[in-house]
DNA sequence: TTTACTGCAAATATTTTGCAATATC
DNA sequence: GATATTGCAAAATATTTGCAGTAAA
């Protein structure tokens, strides 16, 4: 990640935790460089991986602790996938893309798509104030397609 | 829910089992119908319930089970939500909607808008086949925004 | 000095697995 | 009759909670 888009999300985590009255402990911001150190999905045992290669030790509670802080920031948003433990994502990459989701065998592609991403914000609510979007595309990806046709010419 | 739409699910269920050459047990369609008891989300635990409700039992691990062969035939997607269990739905309701998720207390909303489920069945992706689109939008609903307004002015 | 935060251990919740009994094909 | 499926119990995995010690404000 370049540091100018790192000092930002500092930044805004130490405002937010100005503004909440929370304290500004070494292990929430070792944490939070672990987070910006994923540039695409991560789960909480990725992440204390992350930080313990960083030579940093946080406890497990305390990551569990702090993604919640980090996610009532907006700082970070979770997903969705087959995978068992929650996924998370930093907002800041989270935004730029949609997720091509294959139903065959599991296998999630991010696509950037501007006209994607200007739909999506022009869409209005009433009583109710958009701040994020996230779009799953659920489908067969093209190596399954092919597969599947094999198999169908197999049978045939 | 409909008989029509009830009959047409059941039918297309027997018609994956039949041709991926699984067994139509009672244990598979008592748990279909449970499903189709839910218009909304519902998790493993819900399901359980909801069939025991109707006098059949099941293990749990059946409802795991036979929720995965759902979901491999199209009949069921999952969602994520902030719950700890992993929610699920009827893909033939699911596709009706998007979501509105508010990340002040956590409420979603359900929307229906042609408009964007006309945008979104015309999105083309190369080299995937889309299906199915799942679209959740974060932000602050009205009580929470009003809640935060009247906060913020008694500060003052 | 006050008390929010951390880390540990234990509790709880969720999901998966192994296997004997059973029911479908 | 062969074997896929079920249900149970146990294991594995994920998350939450209680609390004593520590450190930020």
């Amino acid at each position: 990640m370049d540091s100018k888009l790192y000092n930002e999300i500092q930044e805004s985590f130490t405002n937010y935790l100005t503004e909440k009255k929370l304290r500004k402990t070494e292990e929430r911001y070792a944490i939070l460089e672990g987070v910006c150190a994923f540039t695409g999905h991560f789960d909480i045992v990725m992440l204390h991986n992350k930080i313990k290669e960083a030579r940093y030790y946080v406890s497990k509670s305390t990551v569990y602790n702090t993604l919640e802080v980090l996610l009532d920031a907006g700082i970070v948003v979770s997903h969705q996938t087959s995978s068992q433990s929650v996924q998370y994502e930093l907002k800041k990459y989270a935004e730029m893309h949609s997720h091509l989701f294959c139903t065959k065998c599991g296998s999630i592609r991010e696509i950037k798509n501007a006209h994607i991403k200007g739909f999506l914000n022009a869409i209005k609510v009433p009583r109710f104030t958009p701040d994020f979007y996230s779009l799953y595309i659920y489908g067969t990806c093209s190596k399954c397609k092919n597969k599947i046709q094999r198999e169908k010419k197999q049978i045939k």
